[in-house]
DNA sequence: ATAATAGTGTCTATAAGACAGTATAAC
DNA sequence: GTTATACTGTCTTATAGACACTATTAT
């Protein structure tokens, strides 16, 4: 085989033995981890089953930049480390949780504002999210020395029509510390502009009034943005699944799409929708009143339908 | 306000002047372009109106590595620019456009395979999607003194089914530059795996037969990604007015979803469908046989159908 | 018995798909 | 006239939403 040789008369093995690693000023480079999953919320009526909530995972750092405040796990990149094997290396970390949905989300570092996110100097950060069934979390011991809380999420709309020529709407994400001893609130506000001929749409994030905690960073847009993704992708793939144990009753599977979705869902209609989904097993579960049949993924759905 | 301290007792400022940038090795930060554009194809028969085609637009490299090889335009961010600006220049750079639709594709450097993706160095990579209208391309003149040209790109299924346990689907990318003379094709096989509960994808890529050119990097991974992205997105977004001049007509717009999706539509019931995102407005095409209304995209349907 | 959950049947409204038809231009 | 494109009407089928009903348990 020929070498080729570029405008300098170098080979490629020419070429990298004089590439000079040091001659540009590098951003930094991290990842960090939206850990999501769906619990079961404190009972107040026994008789009745427990409703659902989602969660996330946050640390609250001990360190500069944003000493005190909550942000998302994560951390520098190694140079010879992948950035989704970081993100695994992040969640064993602080969950001891190995097998796990991962999925990347979306890099910050995008415009002027972004890049003086982090103080210390340019931070690039990709974001990943990751889905946890709850029931593999229960027995974990949290290795750092960190404080580590899953904070429950909710982000409900507040506003949505017309200001001006454009359309606007804005929403409340809010997040409460499994005690609930921590509030951070957000209010989120979406514009849609008709620059012809095709809209463009722009968010915008403020603390909310009377929230006196705060995300560290600009961590708030990975959880909307994951929120987001959740919603939308769970209506065509099987998502969902990755939220609960192997075993679950089809009110369990509503309760997780309940919960994503933010609305109520007619009980004959989502087991008609799914039920190419699922599979009956003979196993029975005895928790409510009526015993329920336990289901599982059926893993020909995903042919039929996505091929 | 009081001043947090951490566990050395400093400040933020104190912190942030000792914090020591060159402590870490860096991976290099870079962004690639995949620029979309949908254009007429040559015409034969001068009575028909022109078939539609996807278009990409590739740089030939002119340094190592993968000199010689067609590549993605991009190149390294500055540190003080966003990976959005970055992309932006990259664009005008190339196209002469500045007024573009943009969205960040997908961030490459995940794993082991794809830390080893650039031989000079560790380098991540943040894509981005930018979909033009032809017409805006036409007077541009590419300022680089590299070689660039429109490949058109076809991807199509070529099996689909079981093999063992598990269920794969291929396909074939093709590329082929404006004057035909540079073809590129690759393999994409997806195997999906019943890791229960859940499944999990994987995405092969290998060069076709007989296909003698090839593209640089792992550079198609991203217009895979861009090109299912933009199939999804077609049907819930504006994305398609993104691809055509702010008037154009019905038939000119369903070619654009036709070769997006890759398949044919029915008049009548296409018409059905956009009708709620489109205005009649009172311009005449005469280009066909018998006179076309043009049409514009209509700004207060996203509110509708978003809202 | 009553409350709570599990599970099914069916009517209706809406959307998607198929296809036949008419209309208006170039040649 | 023929051919190619533009545009519409309507029947059929599939899907989504609403709601009423039965079934089985704990208390």
């Amino acid at each position: 085989m020929e070498l080729l040789r570029d405008k300098n008369g170098l080979t490629e093995q020419e070429f990298l033995q004089s590439y000079d690693l040091a001659k540009y000023e590098k951003p930094s480079v991290t990842v960090d981890m939206l850990l999501l999953t769906v619990g079961d919320k404190e009972n107040t009526d026994i008789r009745k089953l427990p409703e659902k909530e989602l969660r996330v995972l946050l640390v609250k750092r001990g360190e500069h930049p944003f000493l005190g405040n909550w942000a998302l796990p994560g951390g520098f990149v190694g140079m010879k480390e992948g950035l989704r094997e970081a993100a695994y290396r992040k969640i064993k970390d602080e969950t001891n949780v190995t097998d796990i949905y991962l999925e990347q989300l979306y890099t910050l570092g995008e415009d002027q504002e972004e890049v003086e996110r982090d103080p210390r100097t340019r931070v690039i950060s990709t974001s990943y999210m990751a889905l946890v069934d709850e029931s593999k979390l229960k027995p974990s011991a949290h290795r750092t020395t960190d404080e580590v809380s899953w904070f429950s999420v909710k982000k409900k709309p507040t506003f949505s029509g017309k200001q001006g020529y454009a359309f606007v709407e804005t929403y409340e994400l809010t997040l409460e510390s499994d005690d609930g001893a921590i509030k951070i609130g957000y209010q989120i506000k979406e514009v849609y502009e008709s620059k012809t001929p095709y809209p463009v749409k722009t968010t915008r994030y403020e603390k909310l009034d009377g929230y006196e905690d705060g995300l560290a960073f600009d961590h708030y847009k990975l959880i909307d943005k994951g929120l987001e993704r959740l919603k939308n992708k769970i209506e065509y793939t099987p998502l969902a699944f990755t939220l609960l144990p192997e075993y679950f009753t089809l009110s369990e599977l509503q309760k997780v799409y309940e919960v994503i979705l933010d609305k109520k869902l007619l009980k004959a209609n989502f087991r008609r929708k799914i039920a190419p989904m699922v599979k009956k097993t003979e196993i029975i579960q005895k928790r409510g009143h009526r015993p329920a049949n336990y289901y599982q993924f059926n893993e020909e759905w995903q042919h039929d339908f996505m091929g």
